[in-house]
DNA sequence: CTGTTAGCGCCTTCAA
DNA sequence: TTGAAGGCGCTAACAG
């Protein structure tokens, strides 16, 4: 493999010269810089990235922590977190089980985006006191040296039900999410809470964020019908369009006999007819908040913690 | 950040001694390395990868390179290597985009599976020619350097088609994928020579692998319904599923009005009803066989070039 | 403007 | 059984 030295013997200068040629440092003359650039790309140098990060203390990546990679959810976050990071000129890549977590001990990787229920506060909180920056997507944590950055769930829940409840209305339907989820967890605390404060009947139906279980809880949807119209609130989209699924074999029908909303605002939910109404954010809004933040964190700069703002896209399935 | 050397003054011995103690080296006595490996253990000490992969030539990191995220996310497959690689120690990352494919040359990486239409065969043969190992899922290459694995295409739509013109047949349509995808492209090829070469018509609907483009294909299918049977191959699943969804619209059945068979055995077509018949392979196999193989390459054994075996599961599709 | 040199943290040969 | 020392490839003072 070509190192800076071969480059040196064939222009005849000092491993140093072309350090500084390559590197764009303003200390060599521009004539032998451009030889030296030439003969690099002659023999396809590429630096070893090793060699320089024992040097220099930095890596440039930056790696996303996922507990796996089912469902295909974090799908569109993914590529818009590439993006982002790429303004800064970072590196990304994608990592998931507990042994990677070694990456950043390791001073493999400068820094981490966490959306991994599995990757443990404590170790997060450990690995930020080794220099390493975290910004956390799905837990709250009491520390100023560890970015957060969340969907405000709170204030979605509140334009689903105040919208849900424009009309007198005796009880509302969650269907919940997996007990692993942090936004789940958020959505379902904060609906019981709502509804208790407005004193509004609810219950619950358990799912798991996927549209076979949303099919499931629509089963009990239909069961408890009795002439009046349901109101639902499903903590994601892909429940939402499970109930829309199982109500095709049935008579009742969404926006009329069942009023249903989601989070998430996802597109299946905006092909679906009627369209669904749903708690949106901006992907790519979110992806750039986590970008610049890594980058001022990695500059030395205080982490925060932020809200991501959320809307409600209306369809037609609240009538 | 801790480091040999601490450990190395921390018991009062050398270095080299902390070196063979920590890494298992059989030189040095039993009680002292005990005694070392409790004092790396107390002050958490973890060796720096720049610095071990910089003298050792190997990081024991293997690459996984996709086109994107988005769509047809392969995260089955993904979960899976996860696990295979594993069983040989190796470390997974998930990598995309043109720029990360540096991590070879740089010997940031060991060794890496190719997913992604956008990494040029070109770069492969170069990067193999630096000592990089490659196994790739996504095309042929006309090289006995790099691995390759792939889905026997050729044999899942024998299976496909002769069971679908067991009865006289006229005409048969093929719902396509998108060009740049090297399994739509085999399973496309093979269909047309197949059809030809037993004399029986066929139409090309083209689909990009999405429900969405299964559904859209359906509105031409029914189009072309004239009271007989229609016999149709899908190219992959999901497409398959958005032609049952579209004929939930329509008074046609699947299984009886239009014969449908997919590719991929995906958990979708196992939910819908009746079932879909699909082409189908052990992803755990797959995963299983490309570990070993890259396991073997990276011990300096031959590549080879594999097919994944595939077999026809029957749901009702068929009728 | 260019060269010499001292490490970064680790492994490993050679010597004791 | 342990230690000293060289070097992996690169960066960045410090000299010249």
């Amino acid at each position: 493999m070509v190192n800076i030295k071969d480059i040196a013997k064939a222009a005849g200068v000092s491993i140093s010269t072309v350090s500084y040629a390559l590197n764009g440092v303003d200390k060599v003359n521009e004539k032998t810089r451009q030889r030296i650039i030439k003969i690099a790309d002659d023999i396809n140098y590429i630096p070893n990235r090793a060699a320089r990060t024992l040097k220099t203390k930095a890596t440039d990546v930056i790696a996303i922590y996922l507990a796996d990679f089912g469902g295909n959810f974090y799908g569109r976050l993914l590529d818009a977190l590439k993006i982002s990071l790429e303004k800064y000129h970072y590196e990304m890549i994608v990592c998931t089980g507990i042994k990677s977590h070694r990456f950043l001990p390791e001073q493999m990787v400068d820094a981490a985006v966490i959306l991994d229920w599995k990757f443990t506060t404590e170790d997060i909180l450990k690995y930020t006191h080794m220099g390493r920056k975290f910004v956390v997507l799905d837990r709250e944590i009491d520390s100023d040296l560890v970015g957060q950055i969340l969907v405000d769930n709170y204030h979605g829940v509140e334009l689903v039900l105040s919208r849900l409840t424009e009309t007198k209305t005796d009880k509302v339907f969650i269907i919940s999410g997996p007990k692993n989820s942090f936004d789940n967890e958020q959505r379902l605390s904060h609906s019981v809470e709502w509804l208790e404060s407005h004193a509004i009947d609810y219950e619950v139906l358990e799912g798991k964020f996927t549209e076979l279980s949303g099919y499931f809880a629509a089963k009990q949807l239909v069961k408890a019908y009795q002439g009046q119209p349901l109101k639902v609130i499903s903590l994601n989209d892909e429940m939402a369009v499970g109930v829309y699924r199982y109500l095709l074999n049935t008579d009742l029908t969404i926006g009329k006999d069942i009023l249903i909303a989601g989070f998430d605002n996802s597109e299946m939910g905006q092909v679906v007819t009627p369209r669904l109404t749903s708690v949106g954010y901006e992907i790519d809004q979110w992806s750039d908040m986590i970008a610049t933040m890594l980058n001022a964190m990695l500059n030395d700069q205080a982490a925060e913690k932020l809200w991501l703002p959320v809307h409600l896209t209306e369809g037609g399935s609240l009538g």
